[in-house]
DNA sequence: CCTTGACCTTCCCGTGACTGGAACCCCTAT
DNA sequence: ATAGGGGTTCCAGTCACGGGAAGGTCAAGG
């Protein structure tokens, strides 16, 4: 299977094939002609990648990710670890923007928005004195 | 005043300093060493700058408020569309964070984080067939 | 006068996870 | 022979800085 049918499949873009492949996510195999050949494994691989993406792991984190997924062995504690370490990330993320958000609604309330120069989001963005 | 006295005052790194007269947000003077030689003014600017970054605003914003800032025949209604728009972008980003918390905090609850390998996380993770 | 150390300067590289584009090769159909 | 639609590599750019090297400047102390 080359490039095109892979992404279709997987539903990520052969840019971001590529790179993965760049940084070792995947190894696909070559045909002669140098073209990427993805096997079955490949394109399955590509799909667990695109949701861990989705889910807003790193690159890193779903390398590891992948080889939990593929050690038969594995801990599920060590997969639960990654999963709540991120959730942590997203939790301050959301804190962070949260706090944005308030202070930005309010200031645009406060706004009349109009052709006049009086604007108290400028002002509580000037520093004090 | 040295970089270093602008930095403290303004509550910003001295490279950040660098970077934001780079780009051309400030233009502080320069003295005959070649330092660069901050008024009042330029650090009253970073001052903003620093609020205005904080609230999450790009550079690119920061520079267009900063020219409303300054502009005293501005209308409020400039001001508050920048700050409207950037206030969706950060609902759209705390809703795509909140989706992403939804589905990994109930993987987490459902996964038993043992030493077993069973793992719902996983199992959600891979491509479906 | 010399040195030390804290400043300052510019310049370049790295970050994360791609995306766009150039330049070029391969294969099939007309 | 050519046109097109694949594929390949490599380079540059994104955003807002941060780290660090190499080197100039200045005030204080011996």
């Amino acid at each position: 299977m080359n490039i095109k049918d892979a992404s279709a499949r997987a539903g990520l873009p052969a840019k971001t094939i590529r790179y993965y492949e760049e940084v070792g996510l995947i190894r696909p195999l070559r045909d002669a002609n140098g073209y990427r050949a993805f096997r079955e494994s490949d394109v399955h691989k590509l799909g667990f990648l695109g949701r861990a993406r989705a889910l807003g792991f790193t690159i890193e984190d779903c390398r590891v990710l992948l080889s939990l997924y593929e050690d038969q062995s594995r801990a599920s504690a060590d997969v639960k670890e990654i999963a709540q370490k991120h959730l942590a990330q997203i939790s301050d993320k959301i804190a962070a923007l949260q706090a944005m958000q308030a202070t930005l609604s309010h200031l645009v309330a406060c706004c009349h928005g109009d052709d006049r120069p009086d604007c108290p989001i400028l002002a509580d963005l000037a520093p004090p004195g």
